[in-house]
DNA sequence: CAAGCCAGAATTGTATCCAAAAATAAAATG
DNA sequence: CATTTTATTTTTGGATACAATTCTGGCTTG
């Protein structure tokens, strides 16, 4: 009646190929595995994906669409270079859109919101101790999503966050002193909490916006070390 | 049957068949011609503009990633169902965003751009005497769009709250009390001009955000009645 | 030798085709 | 008669085919 579920031959069976493609495309792109201003073909692409030019097109306008990649004049894409400009740009939006969103916080937080900030302060703090970049990493994640879920009916700002939040990592991709920064970034978060614990939105909002921009301020200066 | 003696304006050979077939969707779903929930099914779509699947199915996509419809459990798209949380979703970050953003402004604009300004503010209400509803529309659109020109390299930004003004005007499709919201909205323009007239950031950011919030409660007000 | 032009290759845009998944209708069984 | 199962139709995902456009390189010509 119904054939065994097993994979033939393609990768992944289970999720639709757009998204894998997408995925591994996006990963890609992150990772810088892709020279800025290169031409992205959407035939080459498909071939060393395995798959058609249909999902590598899909996958490639989405990028486009969320601005990880550039669309070239005339045809096809590439993926930007890193510029001062669309850094700043970037972190504005974050600044403006999460200071925006401490607002709501603040009024609808309760108490065990609150602890459960702070827990995810400790573990990155731990985390730091034990120098381990990718856990520290995961509870700042963590910090912020868990400050978004307090505010609910807001699925279009979260997610908006979120992207912008992704994106901002491209420029993380090397991370020399990301130790440096993450001291910063688990003070910010204390601050936070802080300013949160005493109810005042106007200081949450001013908080917040520091802590955007000491993270802009950083992510410039890596990158004015490798645009030299 | 492609083939047939379509006469009624051929997409035009100048810009891709794509981008026409997603303006013209577009513009639908603005204008609700598609009751909102009903399935979009590319076939019919595409038959009903006279191409073929492969456009359609790249407008749908852009659209979806716009928030324009929503992916639909299983397969295809629809038009959101207007609700409350919705629209003051996306007011919420609109408020975010043009409030950031007009303490940029406040801090760069020259007196030709504050001139610039109270034209259209003045052509505006010429308008709104003449009761020309789409020519309000025009110069209050001209305003905000000459505000952020005053901040170059913000593309992203610029962008971003363009997208998000765009949307917001499904919920003007039916504009009973729209001369009554333009009288709102031209007022709240001219307070706009004073505070940035002031150079006073804080006051700048507080008025937009009140600006922003009447336009929400006009919104909502609208949807209230339509949704009983 | 330089500048412009034309031919052929490469790449993207659009259409069509096929197969898989899902919705729907029909039928069979209790 | 209701419920489950099966068959049919619909619709979408992905691949391929083809047309249109851009790009490249060589060739002609001044």
């Amino acid at each position: 009646m119904q054939k065994s579920t097993t994979q033939l031959k393609t990768p992944k069976k289970s999720i639709p190929v757009r998204e894998w493609a997408y995925n591994n495309l996006k990963s890609d792109v992150l990772a810088g595995r892709f020279t800025p201003g290169e031409r992205l073909t959407e035939e080459h692409l498909a071939n060393g994906l395995g798959v058609s030019r249909t999902p590598v097109r899909e996958a490639l306008h989405k990028l486009a669409s969320e601005g990880l990649i550039q669309p070239l004049e005339s045809r096809g894409f590439c993926v930007a270079p890193d510029s001062r400009e669309d850094i700043e740009d970037l972190f504005d939006i974050r600044a403006a859109l999460e200071g925006y969103a401490i607002r709501i916080v603040c009024d609808n937080i309760t108490e065990s919101d609150i602890q459960k900030l702070n827990g995810f302060i400790e573990k990155a703090e731990d985390a730091f101790r034990r120098k381990k970049l990718d856990e520290i990493f995961k509870y700042n994640t963590q910090f912020h999503d868990t400050l978004h879920a307090v505010v609910p009916n807001k699925s279009r700002f979260h997610s908006l966050i979120a992207d912008t939040r992704k994106y901002v990592l491209r420029y993380r991709k090397d991370s020399l002193h990301y130790l440096d920064g993450a001291r910063k970034t688990i003070d910010g978060h204390r601050k936070i909490l802080l300013a949160i614990g005493l109810k005042d939105p106007d200081l949450c909002e001013r908080v917040m916006r520091e802590h955007v921009k000491e993270a802009k301020e950083e992510a410039l200066h890596k990158i004015s070390e490798k645009l030299r």
